[in-house]
This record gives C-alpha cells, structure tokens and sequence, in this order.
RNA sequence: GGCGACGUAGCUCAGUUGGUCAGAGCGCUCGACUCAUAAUCGAGAGGUCGACAGUUCAAGUCUGUCCGUCGCUACCA
C-alpha cells in the first residue's frame, strides 16, 4: 500500500476564514479524498499559525493572552472546515506543545550541523508582515501592503545557512519535474534558486510569543520558520520516528504562489539542514480573481464560505449547499493560474453540472426503473455500450488526479454522465414495455451512476452518497476502492431504488 | 532592465515531436422528445487560431519583430 500525506497551509490566525482560504483546502481535501479511494494510507492536515508579534498585539488591544486570542480565531477555522465537509486526520496549531518539541528538536539538529549562527541585525521592520525591508521597497517609509509606517529594529538574530543549500536544491529540482506542479511554477523556484541565495534570519528578540530558541532563551523563533515546521510536528517528528517514516517520503503540500519562496525554497533547506532527505512535493494554485481584480480584504469580507453554502438574503445570495460551492471551487478555476470567482458563473455551472446532469440524471433514472422495472431493480448488463464509457471516465479521471489538475478529472467524470444522457435518450426506456430490454437499459443506467457516485464523490461527497444510497447501494461510498470499484458490471440490482427531493435543485441567478 | 508565461468560437479553455487541428464544455438559436429539476437529445451558428514578416511541399503547431495581458526578479531614479 502505498501513503499519501497532503496539508493545506496552516492558516494565521489574526484573519477570519475567507473563500481563499476555503479554495485552498477543498481542494487539498479532494486530493485527499481521491488518495484513499485509491486505497493509499492517506494523512490530511490542516492546522492554524498561531505565533508571531501580530497576533501578540492584536491579543494586547483585546485585553485578553495571546492564546485566548488564537483560540477564538482557530475555532472558527475548525467550524469553516467542518461545514465544507473537510475531511482532514488532523488539526494542528502551533501553540501546542507538540508543534514546539518538533521545532526544537528539528532547529537544534540544524543548528548542531553548523547551520545556524548568530550575527546582528538591524533594519526597517513591518509589524504587519513581520520582515524586514529595505529604504526602497518601502513607499515612503511606508510598508505597501498594509500602508503604515515600517518600525526601525536592532537586534540580534540567528541566521540560517540557506545560501549552504542552493546548489543542492537547484540540482534537486533540476532533476524531478514533478516536484512542483503545474510546470509553470517549478520554473519560478528553478528562477529563485538561480539568482544569488542569501541566509536568513530565523530568530527574534524582541517578542516572546513564539516557540523559543532551544539554545538561547532570550529568543523565539520568526514565526515563519515555525510554522513550516508544522507539516512535520503532525507526521510524529521527533516524537514517533516509525510514524514519520511512514508518510514523510508521501508528503504533499497545497500552497497558493504567494508563498512559493518558503515552502519550495526555505523549508526544504532547513529540512537538509536536519539530516531530512526527503523533500516535499508542492502543487501550487494561483490566487482566486473577483472580477478580474486580486482579492482585497474588504471584498473578501464581503463573501465567506458559509454565505455561499447557506444563502445571504442581504446579499441576494442562493444557497448552493457544501457540494456546490465544492464543486464550483474544484471545477472552475483552472488548478494553477489565476481563476475568476465569479458568482453568476457558480451558478451557471452548479445549473448545468450539478442540477440538469448528474441530479436530474439520477432522478429519471430511478423514476423511470419504478414505473418499468417493478419493485426491485433489475442487474446491469456485463456487455452494455456504456461499459467502454465508464472505462475511458475511470482512465481519464485517475489520469487527472494524477497531474494534480481537478478540473480535468471533474470533467471526465462528467462525461459518463452525459453519454448515459445519450444513452438513454437512444433508447427511450420509457416508451417500451417491461421486460428484458428496459431491464437492461435501467440496469446500465444504475451501474453509470454508481461508477459516477464513487468518481465524483471526491467533489461532492454528500451528493455522491445520497445518490449511492437511492439506487440501492449500501455501506459508504467513500469505502470503496479504486480501480476495482469501478469495474463496469458490478450493479446486481434486486434492492429497492430511494426516490427524493432533487439532490441539487435548480438555482435561479 | 532581465527571465518566463500567455493571447484559439460570446465565455472557460483542449490542441505531444509542423501535414483531417480548426476542437470540447458552457451560453445562444432552431428542431425532437416528454421518463426527469422548463431538465434531456439532435442540429446549427462559420473563430483570417493577437499583428506582421520568414522557414517549409505544408504552420495555432518552428524563427524573428511588434502589440497586448500577466508572473517572477533586478536596479536606477
């Protein structure tokens, strides 16, 4: 068997969960919830960056600790995930102790290889994005992304040996091409790693909310460098060896291409800088357009995930339900440059794929096969059209999966939709009489949906498991194993069809 | 400034090594059907494949230039 282990970026706790943070884990759950279809041991994680000055003084203005702060915050990511149906193993915050035995112990081996030493440093200093910058990056003193006055800073600093392991790297993805995905971005890290490769500061003085320096007490680590760390905390690093073994060599991180540089440059150095071999994989979304324009706050504020899935009267927003904003968010946006949001298309594409062809699908499935078939359904045929259809689905989807591109999968699940769309209009079931040939039309027809059930399930897992269930199968589909599972042939039928509300009603724009 | 990507039907995009490559889905129009959530099925609408020049028997598919959009990165001011 082989494993599969995938995170989300652990989120930072002073911003309330957002659709763009919701892109970024559906998808990794997708991924995940495709892995263990395939039978891998999969390991979902996802978690909330909890350290840093910025949430320091954000705990300050509210009179309350640090910790109480990052609570209030974390718990809603929790509740965000929950609602989107997230299927994570695991929720990890930096606050734990866990976190901060793995980070010690992962520094301190850097540290003991000589990779780590202590020099001044001094410089202008963003609360707000917690770095440093020089005069010109700055808009007249100013930090340009939060627009307020950048703060002089003096301090001592221990400094990470990145320039030690740019060669290294450089060569490491030189080599595997399928380190970062799409292509595109792997050039951009291939640029970075090119260019002249400068060490880090890894450490702060001058604040105590953070994981502190095993060596030198006096300092905490910047918070950056912690919360990479996490992806390993959460896989027993340091703690449970055999664990991490296991699914260290498997892991995946989703990352948005705002932080390319850390994830695919920073955090594998400090990894060989412990001794860690293995390297992570990335697969890199660009940024969610409204639009056409990037993202702000404020519109940001403006949409949240529980207003798409619930309806906003306020907002004149219809309810899409956790399927269909999954769906859309795994659907639409190509898997790698920028994506428009945009809500008219969400419900263009909830209307098409959603409604008219996989629900209204299933719906005149079953009614059909009640007023034919009699009580019980009847078995599919081993040798039907459709057989040659669902193979191309299976084939094309895993195919998908694979090169990390979920749109492309969703599509070729689609397509065995549509032709059993065509199958039955060829057909027209409901103009013959019962017997053997509407049994077998019907019973082909159960099997398509069956098969699609399991595909898409990875999308739309409650859709995926009502329609799972109205045809008379039992148990979870998410159970099921692939590629066996989706061997055509296997609907029996003699079980009683479920008819019900449509699994997801027309919406109006 | 350097490096790189992209610019194909109204929209989102597919189009390996040049020769059925002018496509898919959605939208739209018309037709069919009525089992189904006014869903489904079929047909069509004719986009000079950003512009120009070139290589070739043959170019979205290669070369050069230009225009436009974007990303990464550097630096002067």
């Amino acid at each position: 068997m082989s494993t599969f282990y995938i995170t989300t970026p652990i989120y930072y706790v002073n911003d309330a969960p957002h659709i763009g943070h919701a892109y970024t884990t559906i998808n990794a759950d997708a991924f995940a919830r495709w892995h263990r279809l395939m039978g891998d041991d999969t390991m979902f994680l996802t978690g909330t960056d909890e350290h840093g000055l910025k949430i320091q003084r954000t705990a300050e203005e509210n009179g309350v600790t640090p910790l109480e702060q990052a609570d209030s915050t974390s718990v809603r990511f929790r509740e965000a995930w929950e609602q989107l149906n997230i299927s994570n193993d695991d929720f990890i915050r930096t606050t734990e102790e866990r976190h901060h035995l793995a980070v010690q112990t992962l520094m301190q081996k850097a540290y003991d290889n000589g990779y780590i030493y202590s020099d001044t440093f001094e410089g202008l200093y963003c609360v707000g994005c917690e770095a440093y910058y020089t005069e010109d990056e700055l808009d007249d003193g100013n930090c340009k992304v939060h627009e307020r006055p950048a703060e002089h800073m003096s301090e001592d600093n221990y400094f990470f040996k990145l320039s030690a392991f740019a060669d290294q790297l450089l060569e490491h993805y030189e080599q595997h091409s399928d380190q970062v995905r799409p292509d595109g971005y792997r050039n951009e890290v291939l640029g970075l790693l090119r260019q002249e490769v400068r060490d880090i500061s890894i450490s702060r003085t001058s604040i105590n909310w953070g994981v502190p320096v095993p060596w030198d007490d006096k300092h905490v680590f910047y918070v950056w460098y912690d919360a990479l760390i996490n992806y390993a905390t959460a896989v027993g690093y340091g703690a449970d060896e055999d664990r991490f073994g296991t699914y260290w060599p498997a892991a995946h991180h989703m990352i948005g291409k705002d932080i390319i540089r850390f994830h695919c440059v920073f955090w594998p150095a400090m990894l060989l800088a412990a001794g860690i071999t293995d390297l992570p994989k990335f697969y890199v979304h660009g940024w969610l357009l409204i639009g056409g324009e990037k993202m702000s706050k404020s519109k940001l504020n403006g949409v949240t995930p529980k207003q798409l899935i619930e309806g906003d009267d306020e907002q004149a927003f219809v309810p899409f339900g956790v399927d269909g904003v999954r769906y859309h968010f795994l659907r639409d946006p190509s898997f790698g440059p920028d994506g428009d949001f945009s809500y008219e298309q969400m419900i263009v594409r909830y209307n098409s794929d959603l409604a008219n062809q996989f629900g209204n699908l299933v719906q005149r499935v079953i009614t059909v096969t009640g007023k034919k078939c009699g009580d019980l359904a009847p078995s599919c045929d081993g040798d039907s059209p459709l057989k040659a259809e669902a193979e191309k689905a299976f084939t094309a989807t895993t195919e998908a999966w694979a090169r990390a591109q979920p749109p492309i999968a969703l599509d070729a699940t689609w397509r065995l939709i549509r032709e059993t769309n065509e199958y039955l209009a060829a057909k027209e079931p409901w103009k013959m009489e019962p017997g053997a040939d509407v049994d077998r039309v019907m019973g082909d027809s159960l099997e398509a949906i069956r098969i699609v059930s399991i595909l898409a399930s990875p999308a739309i897992p409650v859709a995926a498991q009502l329609a799972w269930e109205r045809i008379g199968m039992t148990g979870n589909v998410d159970d099921q194993r692939l590629p066996d599972a989706a061997t055509w042939g296997q609907y029996a039928g003699g079980v009683a069809l479920t008819t019900g509300d449509p699994l997801f009603p027309r919406l109006k724009g």
